[in-house]
DNA sequence: AAATAAATGTTTGCATACTAATGATATAGC
DNA sequence: GCTATATCATTAGTATGCAAACATTTATTT
């Protein structure tokens, strides 16, 4: 019944706009990287070293996305690539030292940002939305 | 204090893998169109003829944004534009007989993929993510 | 052990969406 | 009427995402 559909209502819609609110205030904190470049930088800097494909699916990305991704990071001088001796279909992925300088300072930023991100929100509504999204 | 930091737990990254994840969702069920212009078109549906740049403000989209949407869904045959006399800078916006009855279609899956994309929540539980987005 | 099949890792090409900057037309204030 | 301002549309450049292709490794078969 298209008459009683509202798009307003829909979850798909207020994501984006979710989305896209975040998006916002991210680069106005954090002007040097996405949020996406910003996800790998912060696993790396968690796992240390590791291959591409590895890196990409700790934080839930397509490889061929990971690969644009990485391929940002090493123009920006902040990660580095190594070819794996034992395996030569891999690529191994490190941090630089600005990499890792940039990551410690973007990590303090981000939590202003997530902060920012959910200011008109409770700390208890905060972790009711983790979860929904999470559950989801 | 990086240490302390989990990505996992942001909202930044959370909102990503649920739109992913919405998306996938999205595609499988409707493969004619993205969720951003499905929502053009929904809207448009709604709203009647009316100029890009209006459009795009009602489903909250950048005016240049919006132009690449139309644009595509121009080359789709499911939108027209002619000129407004009136006022040479507008671009009058309306769906083809072709885009309304990919449209209503569209509308009918969109309650299913909406479903689908909250079958984990219960129904309460989606109540409150809406509202939780809004809020925010 | 060689050959084939299956799995894994990476890359390429193409589509989509977003932003900043520019140009064109219309409106408001003087 | 004229200038300043606002609105609308477009262009150019960047980021993300997916499907398909290619390369290397591992498993299976003969």
């Amino acid at each position: 019944m298209p008459n009683d559909y509202r798009l307003d209502d829909q979850v798909g819609y207020k994501l984006r706009l979710a989305t896209q609110r975040h998006l916002e205030i991210f680069s106005r904190h954090l002007s040097d990287v996405t949020p996406t470049q910003f996800s790998i930088l912060a696993r790396l800097y968690e796992v240390g070293e590791t291959s591409q494909n590895q890196l990409g699916r700790l934080v839930a990305m397509d490889a061929a996305t990971t690969k644009g991704v990485i391929a940002r990071l090493l123009e920006k001088d902040l990660v580095e690539a190594r070819a794996d001796p034992n395996d030569l279909r891999r690529l191994q992925i490190s941090l630089t030292d600005a990499g890792r300088r940039l990551t410690i300072d973007a990590i303090e930023k981000a939590c202003k940002i997530t902060k920012d991100t959910v200011a008109n929100l409770t700390g208890r509504d905060v972790k009711r939305l983790l979860e929904l999204l999470d559950k989801m």
